[in-house]
This record gives C-alpha cells, structure tokens and sequence, in this order.
RNA sequence: GCCUCGAUAGCUCAGCCUGGUAGAGCGAACGCCUCGUAAGCGUUAGGCCGCGGGAUCGAAUCCCGCUCGAGGCUCCA
C-alpha cells in the first residue's frame, strides 16, 4: 500500500463521473472538509487485512504528532503502478474507515474521478509519505526509481541561430510536427483514437506480422520484409563501418548478479526480460551496451588506439515494453538496433567525435529515404553541460537548420550529459525516436574501462552511444507511415527503389512470350537488379493491376512489338508515366538511382505462379 | 495493471438488434478465353460461427464465465 499524506487547511473535492464498474453508489455532491489530515491512498496488489490495520495505526500515530484529529482516507490510483483489483481495494478502504474509534474518519467515494482543491500547510510534517506491505520483504525501491520522481526538466524551443524560446511562446506556424513533439514530450497529451496506418500496410505488403504464438511486439517478417531489413541493415552497417566503427558480435543474455549488471539496474532499472537458468538470473540485454562495454574492459588501451569505436547490429535487443504501448513496427519487445559506440579520451576528443556522428546519422537518415521534413531533432543536456558547451549545442541546432526541441535538467540525472534524437512524426501525430547519440560520463567506470593516457595513467574513457538510424523496424515504420502518407493524399506510394522487393516487372502478353521475358529476366538478373516474371496466364489488364498494387516500381509489357524491336514501354511508378526505354537504359537509370546502396537478389521465386499467397 | 473493442471460410467482412437450413467479395483448384498498361468468364472445394456453461422446442444470434487478440490509458484508486 502507498499512502501520501497531508496535513491541510481545507480539501474540497466533487465526484465527477464514475470511472469503473466497481464505483460506488453515491450521490455526486461536493464535500468540504477543514483542519484535516488528507491520505491518498493506493491499495496495491498483495495487501490484506494486516496492511489496512498497520497502515491505520501508522496515520493515526503521525496524526497525533500533528495534532489533528480528522482523517479523510482518499482512494488515489496514481501511487502504485501494481494495483490491487478494485474490489479489493474497496474493500480495504471500508475496512480501513472503520478500523479506528478514536478518529473522525471520512472516505472520499470509491471508483470515481474527482475534481480537489487542496490548501496544505507548510509545517515540515505535514506531507509524509509511507509504504506498507504484509511483513517479511519490504520492496526495494532502488533509488533510481526515487529520483526519477524528483526529476525536473525544463522545455525550450532552439532556432538556428542559438536562441532558446519557450515553447509555449514559440511560433510553430511552418513547423507543425515540431509542435506535435513538443505536446508529445512536454505535455501528456497522447491519445489518439485510431491504429496507426502502417500496420495494415506492413501485412497486406506481406512484409510483417504479430506471431501469436510468440509474446506481443515479437514480429515475424515474410520475405519482403526480410529483404527489406537485410538491406537496411547492410547500409547501415555499411555506413557505420565506413566510419571507422568495428563490427563484433556480443552475447544477447547476461547475468544480472554481474556486479556492472548489478549496479547499472540499481540506477537504470529497466523492463527486461528474465530468465532463469541453473540458478542464475539471466536477463536479455535491452541494448548492447553491455556485450561492447564488457568486451571493451578487456582490451588493451592506450590514448593512441582512441577514439575506439565499436559497432553490433543487436538482433535482438529486448524490452519488455507494457502491452499497450506496443504497436505494429513502432513499439516492439524484440527489435534490431544498430549501435555504435566510441570511447574516447576526453570531453575534447568526444565533442569532435560527437560531430561527426551526427553528419553521419543525417547521411543515414537521408540515405533511408526519410526526408528532413518527416522528423524532428530534440536535444537534451544538463544545465552545466549546456553553460560549458554552449558552442557545440548551438553548432549542432544550427546543422539541423531547423528549430530544436530542448530539454534541460537542472541536475544530471542519467549517465549521460547530453543527447539527441531525430523524432519521427508519423500520421497521428505521434513522435518516436530515430537516429540518437549520447555523451556518456558514467559507465567507462562502471564497467571497468580503462586506458592508459600520455603520463602513464589509467583513464576511464568518455563514451559516445550512437545509432545512427534507430531500430531497422522502426525505419520500415517510418517509410510505410510515409507511404500510408502518400495514399491519404493520392500519390502513389512507395519503397526506396534500392528497397523494393522486387524493382522489375515483367509482363507477357501472351503465354507464347514467356520464354522471351525469361531470357530478358536473365540478362536483368545479371546486373544485380531484382526482377521477376508475371508467368500466370492472367489477362495484361489484371497483371498490371497486381504489379501495381505491389508497388513495383517498373513495369514491363512484352507482346509481339517489343520481341521484334530495341524499345520498350516501360510503366515507372515514380513519374507515373509509361516510357520508351532500351532495355540497357532501364538498367542503367536504375543503377544510377541505387548507387551506393547494397545489392541483394530476389527473395521468391522469380515466375510468382510458384509464390504463396501470403493472406494476412 | 486498467478501460474499450473484437473473435464467423485461407484473407477482408456481412448476418446478431428482432433466435428458425451459414452468406458475399477476394484468394485457391479446375475449365473456358489468349488478351497491349489497374480486376475477362464459369464451375467447384472450403465453416466446431474462439472455448465452456445457462435459459429456450430451437442459438452464430439472448445471458453468464473464460481464453486469445488489437487499440487506448497510465486517466482511474
């Protein structure tokens, strides 16, 4: 049970609507009560008749103290995240209201949303607050937990020209998602009353779907969308290693009794995924931070091998988000993230390093397909950390070339100093993070890393947490939300060309053509662009709308014109247009358009007569 | 955790209010058509109406419980 108690001048409080089947049956009226010791109180799951005596004698004991002598016991949901279920709590509050016979007790009604007005006094014990449970083990609260409850922030709006406004005075005309961050951050405000678009799209593209005989936000991906997030993770990884980053491979399970482990959930605690195993504690990492961190402290460093930069491409990382925030790609339990860290030798070498991760996330986000208008930078720091650099802050603002979202804490509460994030803003309005980096001051600690520096010293490094795209299928999220984006304004939507399934569509007009589109497919074939032939022997009328409603990017038609001539007419999505093309044009126009980008071969069958109707 | 909604053919859904032989489209199989840039035609197969109970002569339909799923909310206590 968590109780928070106040010793108040007045509370006024009025039953507003009934908000659960168990509300009692009152007549709605307001109450006013004065000199009086108010408890809010939230029954939580496991308390019983021991807690509601023990919780009676503990107020009643403080109220003496303060001299008071009315109670009113006030049912108050928001102090537990584990409730009880309503009619135990009920019933614990009817048992609670009649526990005591020295005390005037009153009880605000049960199962009702309220409106209050509340005068405290300021004496110091008049707000206290206390937790009480059965017996033998009281809860850990680790005091992450507690902190993070004190934690304050501070939200301004950066232009690019360093100046911090207050959001609520900003001017977000010709920037409408950056308002929509903003609400979504700063305030509470995020109900919407529809799925988000992507998730009939992700099925009826036959790219993903929820397993149900999985957990939630554990996805299964066809092979589109198996090819999909190949490519997406081979360009990412491409890019990160271009960079300078090595890949190296970390297990997914540690033990959570490993003293780095042990103190890191001290601080962060995290909704993981346990496992138990020949009596050890296992825990599925939720990052890869500990496999590089772990690996890193058993290196051998000296300040001329940094900055290190260490990169894994987690499949998984796990967290066990609550059921209800999961959605489609959005939110998962199980989801692929790049993550590229850097240890570097000071704050220094770490603010050069942090420059060049962020051109390198803007190159990443472009070359993804995700346009600078589809997302929304913000970026966090500590007050010290922003009156010592304000340079660096506003250099990186003024790259974005759009106005920031800031938020500030007076005290360094996390393990990093600052932070970014590109947001996506997707159909609802809703905001989620893409690319990140972090300057991380706290765990080369914890985790034992050292290097030797210049004078013979061991030095704990300063680590850079980037991930330069965000989780693959968040990206595939973003691009179907952008397309879900086009349909709703009547264009036609669309993959990246480099990331459709299948770039090439050939159609025979008559089945006396397929051997000619087979060959043609062939010579395609040869230069690593995926095509495939439509070898039903449907009407043209019928295949076109298929290939279509695919999002083939190009289509092909072969009757008796194109097998005895150069051309072709060739449908591009893009343009929308049907074009006369040699065929040694296409290929080029499209290898023009995928330069850069990694190749990967058709994943089915290449006639779809042979492809299963994958009906989700 | 809590709230809401949902569960009928492989898929999308109708039927439920007002109880009386289980419906459509797509997809699949088979056949006809041999076709020039977004759906050619026909035939056939395919159902424990999520599970369990109740009231009824009779339940996909009404009542109760459960399971699973989706979405929302951490608002409610």
């Amino acid at each position: 049970m968590r109780i928070l108690q106040l010793h108040c001048d007045s509370i006024e409080f009025t039953p507003v609507k009934k908000e659960i089947e168990y509300a009692e049956e009152i007549e709605p009226t307001a109450k006013k009560l004065e000199e009086v010791v108010v408890a809010f109180i939230a029954v939580e799951d496991g308390d019983n008749s021991t807690v509601a005596k023990k919780a009676m004698s503990e107020i009643s004991e403080s109220m003496k103290k303060v001299g008071c002598n009315r109670l009113l016991l006030y049912p108050y949901a928001h102090l537990s995240s584990k409730l009880a279920s309503p009619s135990t709590a009920f019933s614990i509050f009817k048992e609670m209201e009649s526990l005591s016979k020295e005390l005037e007790v009153t009880r605000a009604p049960f199962g009702w949303t309220k409106s209050f007005k509340i005068h405290v006094k300021g004496h110091p014990l008049a707000e206290t607050s206390k937790t009480i449970t059965a017996g033998e083990k009281d809860e850990i609260t680790s005091d992450a937990v507690k902190a993070e409850s004190k934690i304050e922030s501070f939200w301004y709006i950066m232009s690019t020209d360093g100046k911090m406004h207050k959001v609520n005075e900003f001017d977000f005309a010709n920037h409408q998602n950056l308002e929509f961050l903003a609400k979504y951050e700063a305030s509470k405000k995020r109900s919407v009353d529809a799925p988000p678009p992507h998730v009939k799209l992700m099925k009826k593209m036959a790219i993903a779907d929820y397993e149900p005989a999985s957990d939630s936000g554990n996805m299964r991906f066809f092979p589109n969308g198996r090819l999909i997030k190949s490519l997406i993770e081979r360009y990412v990884s491409d890019k990160i290693m271009d960079y300078g980053g090595m890949e190296v491979e970390t297990p997914i399970m540690y033990d959570s009794h490993h003293p780095s482990m042990e103190s890191y959930f001290h601080r962060f605690p995290a909704r993981q995924y346990n496992i138990d195993s020949e009596g050890k504690k296992l825990f599925l990492r939720f990052a890869a931070c500990f496999g590089q961190f772990l690996m890193a402290k058993d290196f051998q460093l000296s300040y001329k091998n940094l900055p290190l930069k260490l990169y894994e491409l987690t499949r998984y990382s796990f967290r066990k988000e609550q059921s209800g925030e999961l959605v489609g790609l959005r939110r998962l339990r199980a989801f692929t993230m790049p993550d590229c860290h850097a240890m570097c030798k000071d704050m220094e070498q770490a603010k050069e390093e942090f420059r060049k991760r962020f051109d390198l996330s803007k190159e990443v986000i472009k070359g993804l397909g995700i346009d600078e208008s589809d997302y929304e930078m913000a970026i966090r720091f500590t007050e010290e950390f922003y009156n010592e650099n304000k340079s660096l802050i506003e250099e990186t603002v003024k790259k974005n070339g759009r106005p920031v979202l800031v938020e500030m804490w007076k005290e360094r509460f996390f393990y990093f100093v600052l932070k970014w994030e590109f947001n996506f803003v997707d159909n609802l309005g809703k905001a989620s993070a893409l690319s990140t980096d972090q300057i991380d001051v706290e765990n080369g600690k914890r985790y034992n890393i050292e290097y030797i520096d210049e004078n013979n010293k061991p030095q704990n490094p300063i680590i850079l947490h980037n991930s330069p795209s965000g989780a693959v299928e968040r990206v595939i999220y973003a691009l179907l939300e952008k397309a879900a984006k086009d349909i709703r304004e009547g264009r036609k939507p669309q993959f990246p060309l480099w990331l459709a399934p299948s770039q090439v569509r050939i159609i025979p007009v008559k089945p006396e053509y397929l051997q000619y589109c087979e060959q043609l497919a062939e010579k395609i074939t040869g230069f690593e662009i995926r095509v495939d032939v439509d070898d039903r022997n449907e009407s043209v009328g019928k295949s076109i709308r298929d290939a279509e409603t695919d999002w083939i990017p190009y289509i092909l038609v072969i009757g008796e014109k194109e097998v005895s001539a150069e051309k072709f007419s060739i449908r591009d999505r893009k343009s929308g247009n049907v074009k006369e093309l040699t065929i040694d044009d296409l290929i080029n126009e499209i290898k023009e358009q995928t330069k850069g980008k990694p190749l990967m071969k058709l994943n089915m069958d290449r006639d779809i007569s042979k492809r299963p109707q994958i009906m989700v």
